[in-house]
DNA sequence: GCGGTTTTGTTGAGCGTTCAACTATCGGGG
DNA sequence: CCCCGATAGTTGAACGCTCAACAAAACCGC
């Protein structure tokens, strides 16, 4: 049986088409910046960022790639690759012989120092600084229901 | 010179994260719904999408890039890919030697056609579904300033 | 028109992500 | 205790993107 679509309105158009402009501009540029800056993409700068919260600074590969919202799988390639540059170490976990436990190395944490101001301050001149206020608590109100909404269903 | 770091506010980081979380997993359900339902990744969908609106359905391979939000390069290793699966076809620019015209096939068209009602439908369940109309309002306004902001520096 | 600069588009290498397949271990019901 | 399904993590291939280098044509000032 043939389903109507819902197609969108024009002024849901014209919002999906500046929220797809807007946010694949926005995480181009930060991601350029951070390659250069750093010689890392966005997702590795945030699998430190994580790591160099934990507790430790350590975390069980499920629980980072949890917390970097990455896959199991991306996360395995990515703590390889942050491994041969000396950034990450991984052991095995002592209660699940499954297990692995991926942890920032001094050096790993010296690089997410170094290359954390440059990119707070492209954070807040690409994002917040064209905002106001108002607006920055609209965006984290949307963003924490959408957040919900998907990673709920 | 030492420059002190503007570091992000707590009401920011939450902003930030929620911001990040949020348009990760909303890009990454779509990809995915696109991939599994229409054999495309996102980008190529609105490639296709782009030339669909063009008068004549076909546009220089600069002008599609623009469109697209797009490098040249990435458009031209995506639209070599589309010609290859016949939804694309290129030819050549009659009023410039250096340019190339993107055209959508007729298959092309059928093909976006056979994909848009899904594509819709998950931007509308996974985005539009979950905010009030008044936050439909302020995302476009955001989304529009940041746009600006971020394509016009 | 000539010569340098810009613009247009392509190419290939390197990298990151995805997907499916796989191994190994854990946990729970009979 | 044993088996079966679930969980943890890895792997390799295919694919898309980025970057730098490049070729060709157009533009522009003189």
């Amino acid at each position: 049986m043939a389903v109507m679509t819902r197609w969108l309105d024009p002024d849901e158009q014209r919002t999906w088409r500046a929220y797809l402009t807007a946010s694949r501009a926005l995480m181009d540029t930060l991601d350029r910046e951070l390659q250069r800056d750093a010689g890392m993409p966005h997702a590795y700068y945030e699998i430190l960022v994580r790591l160099s919260e934990a507790p430790g600074r350590q975390l069980r590969m499920s629980e980072l790639a949890q917390a970097a919202g990455s896959s199991r799988s991306r996360l395995s390639h990515a703590v390889a690759r942050l491994e041969t540059a000396g950034w990450v170490r991984r052991e095995d976990c002592p209660t699940d012989r499954r297990g692995q436990i991926a942890m920032l190395t001094d050096e790993g944490f010296a690089t997410l120092a170094a290359a954390a101001p440059g990119h707070v301050e492209g954070v807040r001149r690409h994002l917040f600084d064209a905002l106001s206020p108002a607006q920055v608590d609209q965006l984290r109100r949307i963003s924490e229901t959408l957040a919900e909404h998907l990673t709920g269903s």
